[in-house]
DNA sequence: CCTTGTGTTCTCCG
DNA sequence: CCGGAGAACACAAG
């Protein structure tokens, strides 16, 4: 479940390895995933090479710049992003083979040779994540529909304030909006409430100007810390080089409900549903 | 039936 | 009555 720092660290990676690299070789998959015409987006890339990759809450924006056309890029649930460097020969003629699994395997729906013989794989086993060819209009029409961005300078706690705004709903339901804050997802929802200190159940219009502000607070150092280990690894996600992320040995209550709080340690911690996702928190620790 | 992210649909308010 | 926001629901695949 790729978030905010699970696609920022994806970002960064492939930043490194294909920057104005010439593409020279698409190959497209006949599935719901790559949207559009499969032809246009195939004739877009050949040939192109990527002048930026960018990214709005968990979406990747991938720049074909001489085009001014946009490649946008969502994992969903299960979506991947590996690159791997083409294969090195060495004395006696043999070649290293690549530290991750066999790619391309069958969830392997669209993958980019460079100039360099580097491959860059979308993989997505449960097909929920998109690939998608965008002009100008379309991409702003995108990123219009994204709130605040929490890592961003402009993150101020009146701009937090100001789009959690005065709802009657759970907290937990808001941080999970993209359109009031962009790129939080279930495990940094939850992470961030226990941080925080407030039970994700709290209506919006019930927390205090303080508790807003452990919140806030909360939001920024969890992401940030996060984004520091590359991200959390449950299942499917990995890296631009396909590593796990080093974040989950860290999370308090993501993945823990039932268990022994790690703050109070006398707590078992609550698993309920909440904004219909599940949602873990320990009620003494939280109010 | 579970998982989660988001697009769609419905409701409500001014 | 209309526009828009808010909230609930539906759907994706394994």
């Amino acid at each position: 479940m790729p978030e905010l720092p699970e696609v920022e660290t994806i970002r960064l990676g492939l930043r490194r390895f294909l920057l104005r690299k010439q593409i020279v070789a698409v190959e497209l998959k006949q599935v719901k995933v790559i949207r559009g015409d499969l032809v246009e987006l195939h004739q877009a890339l050949h040939g192109a090479q990527f002048s930026d990759i960018t990214r709005r809450g968990k979406l990747l924006i991938f720049h074909l710049a001489k085009k001014k056309l946009y490649v946008l890029i969502h994992l969903k649930m299960t979506g991947q992003l590996i690159y791997e460097k083409g294969k090195t020969k060495v004395a006696g003629g043999h070649s290293f083979p690549s530290l991750t699994d066999p790619l391309p395997n069958k969830y392997s729906h669209l993958v980019i040779t460079f100039a360099d013989g580097g491959k860059l794989f979308f993989n997505d086993m449960r097909r929920f994540g998109y690939v998608e060819l965008a002009g100008p209009e379309r991409l702003a029409k995108v990123l219009a529909t994204y709130g605040p961005e929490p890592l961003e300078n402009g993150f101020t706690f009146a701009v937090f304030a100001k789009a959690l705004g005065r709802r009657a709903i759970s907290i937990k339901a808001v941080l999970l909006n993209q359109s009031v804050l962009a790129g939080i997802g279930n495990i940094y929802a939850d992470e961030s409430c226990f941080q925080a200190g407030i039970k994700p159940g709290r209506r919006v219009n019930s927390l205090t100007k303080n508790e807003k502000r452990a919140l806030w607070l909360a939001i920024k150092k969890i992401l940030k810390k996060a984004l520091k280990y590359g991200g959390t690894t449950f299942s499917e996600y990995r890296d631009a080089e396909g590593k796990p992320g080093n974040f989950t040995r860290l999370l308090k209550v993501y993945g823990r409900g039932g268990k022994l709080c790690l703050k109070c340690r006398t707590t078992k911690l609550t698993k309920k549903k909440i904004a219909s996702r599940g949602t873990v928190w320990c009620a003494t620790c939280q109010r």
